[in-house]
DNA sequence: TCCTTATATGCGAATTTCTGCATATATTAG
DNA sequence: CTAATATATGCAGAAATTCGCATATAAGGA
């Protein structure tokens, strides 16, 4: 079942696996946007922003149209934000653990006051 | 709001930016499992599985326990398994539409007569 | 203690990714 | 047609990843 969805799998993360490509992702959660938005929002070389957006587009992430001068982008599969929502609260979960641990050794060290 | 979870994000999704590490994890779903069960699953060798179990471990994606002489990994935060599927279904979802463009070419052409 | 089994870690070469810079393309204005 | 704006692509060097192989550690048995 599904045997070779592994590396495709692989690929699709691979491509979210960059704190820009997250940003852009995050930024899309409003909508639709033109990457000179990006370059304001970001604050990044446009070349750099645009490779990043390739990289985005060609695993389908996201899809661009043009409007004039402009090409706007947005996410191809809402999807992705339960993904990033779901990681975020992952992550979140794990901060607040480490964060309580320290607090506990804190508390040691205190009541052997060093 | 959370302005440096990107590189947090990111960094989580790079830990699942390889074929084998998925593979990895998706073995994980039926439940705890040693490193020498994933050598026989995987058809790869010892030491490298065990490179890419630090990688999982580091990221705290997984955690493991000793048992006499071998160690158990599972999963820390069930939630991995949704981001799996959500994964999962994005990409058969684009496979689908793929396949169905290709049909429609295919139609086209053969009404064409070539 | 010595050996065996199970797993982890260190290292080097090949490959990939990232960034900055230069440049190419495309659309609109003049 | 020419210039200007918005975006994309090509390339080179630096940095990070991956794999295979050798080796280290750790636990259990003789």
């Amino acid at each position: 079942m599904a045997e070779r969805l592994y590396s495709l799998k692989a690929e699709f993360f691979k491509a979210l696996a960059h704190p820009t490509r997250v940003r852009i992702l995050e930024q899309l959660r409003q909508g639709e946007k033109c990457v000179c938005e990006f370059i304001e929002d970001l604050e990044l070389e446009q070349p750099n922003i645009s490779q990043h957006l390739a990289v985005l587009r060609k695993e389908d992430i996201v899809v661009s149209r043009k409007e004039g001068l402009k090409v706007l982008y947005r996410v191809k599969h809402p999807e992705i934000f339960q993904v990033l929502d779901l990681v975020g609260g992952i992550l979140t979960q794990e901060i607040a653990t480490t964060m309580a641990e320290l607090q506990g050794l804190q508390g040691k060290v205190e009541s052997k006051g060093s």
